[in-house]
RNA sequence: GGAGGCGUGGCUGAGCGGUCGAAAGCAGCACACUGCUAAUGUGUUGAGGGGGAAACCCCUCCGAAGGUUCGAAUCCUUCCGCCUCCGCCA
């Protein structure tokens, strides 16, 4: 969410933003409903200043019958203003949580995900005597995956890890968590069964409530219908990423300039709907309803070019990870179509599979600016007293599925073993997955 | 799961339906004073929004959402959270 007022003084390139990231959005009605709000708020006011002196009445007595009177005429009348503005209201933010923030000037302007900008290609490229074979096949012949009583137990996308297979994704994990603790992320783990607003805070819901229809997300039933049909009790959502429950742990709060930044990682299960994606990379290890995933966050004043120095070191101890496991990896300038409305500028790492012949998203650092601290309300108080929002920044650090889908295709062996990385070796107790 | 209690400003903690944005204490800040690292005195100190060039004015907020009332921190309903006891499980 953005600052309304920013939004008045900027509705031009606010525009023009909406445009490049494909957002369908009428600006200037927002703008009229803001004006509108504003005048009826002001007569809301207005109407309670008088409630509030007739009200005054009877702190000296009684109060006169002419002034009861009078009283329930401005209370019939307030309540038919603010009835009024709650419906200019729902208008409003219905709105105003869909303006995107704009994309920082270096961002490509591109319709899709095939206008993203290669900005680089590292690491070593994978070369066999043999034809290479795909994750599903590796782990089908060494036992490692069991899609069929996945699917069996825990229906479309279904998978259990086995043996070997448990140990290096465990491993992956461990090895991201120290490589996090190692760069001064503070490890946790925390909820993945969340509020409402953590999800809605931090971007997830793409409106201002939860959408079973269009959000990625899982709903959880904590309570049974009333008699009446009313839903009182607080509904929970499984997150996708440990993103939301990391940037909601200030949430409310007033940061101090000299605490920042803060840099936090999470370890979580990870849970998908994949709405949207169905028939999409159906096969495999790919797309899944759920995995595991070292999460990275940071949380900066607000500056932009310090939000960009930590938005590097993120992808750059990303790289370093690639680098460390051996892959061959690029990197990819998110363009503005491929960018969801709240951030600045992104990130992609893909990694090459040489078995299923693609590239993998490996990771994403994004830099969402204020978006994200807005709609959370995190703030802090700089060096001159003043408060501000703060910036929000995250990063993949390790999710579990696709790195151990690159592992098993980058370093198999003409025998059908896998070898495994060597900075992964003292997590995982194996050198090398035979059958 | 059952019974009861509680939720007030940075913290502790009063609060009778109107004199309560809220006593008092602590902490913080400012000034004054004192030769001893602090005491004392006085004043001051919440958040969000709107209007105004400004001085300043107005509105909202006492866990959350509804309701009753001319008027709610105070009464009613629901929810959330914390505490105590019983049960259940480990």
């Amino acid at each position: 969410m953005l600052d309304i007022k920013y939004i008045r003084e900027n509705s031009e390139k606010i525009k023009e933003a909406a445009k490049n990231k494909n957002i369908d959005i009428n600006i200037d009605e927002l703008l009229a409903l803001d004006d509108k709000r504003r005048a009826l708020q002001l007569e809301i006011d207005e109407l309670r200043a008088k409630r509030n002196k007739l009200a005054e009445a009877g702190k000296s007595g009684k109060p006169t019958k002419e002034q009861i009177e009078e009283g329930k005429s401005v209370k019939i009348k307030v309540l038919e203003v603010e009835a009024e503005l709650k419906l200019v209201q729902e208008k409003y933010m219905a709105l105003m949580v869909r303006v995107p923030t704009i994309p920082s000037p270096d961002t490509p302007v591109g319709k899709s995900g095939d206008d993203n900008v290669v900005a680089g290609e590292w690491g070593i490229k994978p070369e066999f005597k043999f034809t290479p074979k795909d994750h599903i096949k590796i782990a089908e012949d060494l036992g490692l995956i069991d899609f069929e009583r996945g699917v069996k137990v825990a229906g479309y996308r279904g998978y259990y890890l086995r043996g070997y297979g448990a140990g290096l994704v465990m491993g992956l994990m461990m090895y991201a968590l120290q490589k996090m603790s190692e760069k001064k992320y503070i490890p946790m783990i925390p909820p993945t069964l969340v509020k409402g607003f953590a999800l809605f805070g931090s971007g997830y819901f793409k409106g201002t409530e939860y959408n079973p229809e269009v959000d990625e997300i899982y709903q959880i039933a904590t309570s049974e219908k009333e008699a009446d049909g009313s839903e009182n009790k607080e509904q929970k959502f499984l997150v996708g990423t440990a993103e939301p429950s990391l940037l909601s742990y200030y949430s409310g709060e007033i940061l101090k300039e000299e605490d920042l930044p803060i840099r936090l990682c999470g370890f979580s299960p990870c849970y998908r709907s994949e709405i949207g994606s169905y028939g999409k990379d159906t096969k495999g290890l790919y797309r899944v309803h759920e995995f595991m995933k070292v999460e990275q966050v940071v949380i900066c004043k607000a500056d932009i070019e310090e939000a960009t120095k930590l938005q590097e070191e993120m992808i750059g101890i990303s790289k370093e990870m690639h680098e460390e496991l051996g892959f061959n990896y690029r990197q990819l300038r998110i363009c503005t179509g491929d960018m969801s409305a709240g951030k600045y500028k992104a990130y992609d790492l893909e990694t090459w599979l040489p078995g299923s012949q693609r590239w993998a998203e490996t990771g994403s650092a994004s830099n969402f600016l204020d978006w994200q601290a807005r709609r959370l309300n995190v703030k802090y108080i700089d060096k001159n007293g003043e408060k501000k929002y703060v910036y929000m920044l995250n990063n993949t650090a390790m999710p579990s599925p696709r790195p151990f889908m690159a592992i098993l295709e980058s370093f198999q062996t003409e025998s059908g073993s896998v070898k495994i990385p060597k900075v992964l070796q003292k997590f995982t107790g194996f050198e090398e997955i035979k059958k």
